[in-house]
DNA sequence: CAAGCTTTTGTGGATTTCCACAAAAGCTAT
DNA sequence: ATAGCTTTTGTGGAAATCCACAAAAGCTTG
């Protein structure tokens, strides 16, 4: 019944067994992705499993990008097996994983690649009878696995996912990585422009190590985005401080390195490291709505001054269910349709200019009393109170979220 | 075992036995609440079970009530007993109420008042047992329920809860009962000081009646609410028409009849009648809205016209959630706080004015560059660009949603 | 194309805003 | 109490806004 119910001399001799079951190459790691056995036989093996293979562990950047597609997550919440979709930067096919457990703890991982079909439930079940039988062969070995041994990186990820006991272990943890603790903190992103290569890493790690702006006592790099945690010495003038720290890196990069930073982003300032992964969220929306908006928010870096963008996830969320449909817009775009006029653009640039009627004017190259004059037909069309805050707020909004549609 | 599972002579018979059983009084009405049994022991009975035997049918304001509080949308749908809390404004006591069922249609409901005590496991399972067997009771009788017989009023209340079925049978429906068919409507409240009298009523009735600004097909009274189905004669200035004719029928109440109506409400203007719920939803939201801002929504009666103050009911449930911490109005809160400064009550009534200086500083009071000034200091404290419309949104709709909250 | 409409641009003057500067008043801590 | 700070109010001039009115240009439609 059971194919693997035999005595094993050796961990490679059961690798070997289970990759012949299943016809494709097997990887079985320890709990912190050091390789502990892997399959021989003649099969395709992708750039990925071959570095892990050489340096007896995965590579950071691979373990960084399972983080990030919510892969390790998945694995160390269940036992069942979790299926992989090419991630092509990092030279990792399409994979199945599963994980090993003893007494609610992970031991470790197989990693299957899959090849040109889809697995079968079969297979499947295979895989989670290996698992299981792996548990016993991985327990004798006796791995040694204490928290010290565990890679700083990999425990940023899982401040980052939210994957996190309570604050205290969260410090004994850092204490015992050696990472120094600082009472306030944020994450930042940056964005670069391509891929980060091996040397851009060292030049990375050089601005990172010697800037004297801010302590950042965590960072990572996953694909074309550096992740950082970074430690503002105040809190009255942090924010202030990093977006600084943020300019100037990003500058610096340019200038001595040639490597252009697309844009940089952080979340809020906060003081329990348990809610690193709510500043790494936000610092995500301020990716996105920068990505949206490129133009109104070229200078924004913190969610902090985000401002109403960062409603517009949620808002945009219920717009779909057809709610806060906005008359007076659809008239006016009704209406500048039937006489090719602009007055949306107008009341956009209006309130873009923040109701200032010159620079407003100037923005669309009219006259000032054509802006007056459009501005009345606007309200008069739109029935809009254009000196309510309320309603030209609600105006704003709607109009923003079209566009954000459209992106 | 089953109690019911004898020969019953007449209804009236089995309604006297379910209330021995249950040593309660019983009602049993058809699907359309006219009466068809109850009980004749001697017990207490509540005023609007008095009510319902006299008139044989149960009196509409209850019928309105149950709707409302959603006690009959749960009895069509399921089969289970439902808990009826006291609604003493329409003299209902606790009640225990249970829909009889055949073929996935209600035929009829029972209605058994709760005395002092909570029911037990068993007399719920009576109840249960009793509505079983009413089934085939009531079957026999043959009880003439064409939809034509459905009163109006229910059929009303039917589309506000949403409990219709496709827009096709709403227009047939509307035929049968001799409602007009308007192309384009919305849902309007009155909010009345007191609950509406049946004088109040006649007067209502006959101010309906007799407008010719727009077309009233529906009304039903709810307590101290008014519910109306209006049918402006045209798209175009359909909201407008609406907002006169609201303004009217108030002044008119008071003026003549000296009945004071507190505020009203509508919603959206739709097309298609399967949104009546929707216009219904807005306009109570509406009404929300001008409890909590009385002051900045004095003039506003128009879901549309509501502008931002249509998200909040969103935000601020994510808001509770701890999102969207501003630290801008958290730093000025605090600076106030410490300074006996006004930051906060400036920059709000600031935006109130539309950013208008002249009109801001007569409302608090000071000379305009003691505005100036203040607006100086607040951007610097709370790091906020008050000529970016982005940064303003966020800051007034924080601010906003905080008042929220304490009310 | 001519009439009637909307839209744009122009002019001028009353009003408001913006800004710099300064005096006065108020608060706080030594 | 006094020095040092913040806050309020005042003055005046440049700039911007608002408003009414009007000419010109553009478009739609019969």
């Amino acid at each position: 019944m059971n194919p693997f119910a035999t005595h094993f001399e050796s961990l490679e001799e059961f690798a070997d067994r289970v990759s012949e079951l299943l016809q494709c190459p097997i990887t079985i790691e320890d709990a912190n992705h050091r390789l502990i056995a892997y399959s021989g036989h003649e099969h395709y093996t992708d750039p990925a499993r071959t570095a892990t293979i050489i340096h007896r562990r995965v590579p950071e950047r691979v373990i960084n990008s399972l983080w990030r597609e919510g892969v390790i997550p998945k694995l160390l919440q269940s036992e069942e097996p979790v299926r992989v979709t090419e991630i092509s930067e990092v030279g990792l096919g399409n994979r199945i994983a599963i994980s090993i457990w003893k007494n609610k703890e992970v031991l470790g991982f197989i990693w299957a690649i899959e090849m040109n079909e889809q697995w079968t439930e079969q297979q499947f079940h295979l895989l989670k009878q290996a698992a299981k039988a792996a548990k016993n062969l991985l327990s004798q070995l006796q791995i040694r696995k204490h928290k010290k041994e565990e890679r700083i990186q990999e425990f940023f990820w899982k401040l980052l996912t939210g994957h996190v006991s309570s604050p205290h272990d969260i410090v004994e943890q850092c204490h015992q990585l050696n990472v120094h603790v600082y009472p306030f903190f944020s994450v930042g992103i940056f964005q670069f422009q391509q891929q980060i290569q091996t040397q851009v890493e060292r030049q990375i790690d050089y601005l990172l190590k010697t800037t004297q702006q801010l302590a950042i006592p965590l960072y990572t790099i996953d694909h074309q985005r550096l992740i950082v945690l970074v430690a503002p010495s105040s809190n009255v003038y942090g924010e202030a401080n990093i977006e600084r720290f943020f300019r100037s890196f990003m500058t610096q990069m340019r200038e001595r390195f040639r490597v252009d930073i697309l844009m940089g982003a952080f979340g809020n300032v906060y003081e329990c490291y348990t809610k690193i992964a709510k500043s790494y969220e936000e610092a995500q929306t301020v990716l996105k709505m920068k990505r949206a908006f490129p133009h109104q928010l070229a200078n924004i870096q913190s969610y902090q001054h985000l401002g109403m963008y960062q409603f517009f996830d949620l808002l945009f969320e219920q717009k779909r269910h057809g709610d806060f449909h906005n008359a007076a817009l659809e008239k006016l775009k009704q209406y500048d349709a039937q006489h090719h006029t602009n007055l949306v653009e107008t009341i956009e640039t209006y309130l873009d200019c923040d109701s200032n009627v010159n620079e407003t004017a100037k923005t669309l190259n009219i006259h000032p009393n054509t802006l007056a004059y459009r501005l009345k037909r606007i309200s008069e069309i739109g029935n809009i109170d254009l000196s309510n805050m309320s309603e030209k707020v609600k105006l704003y909004i709607d109009m923003k979220l079209d566009k954000y549609r459209t992106t």
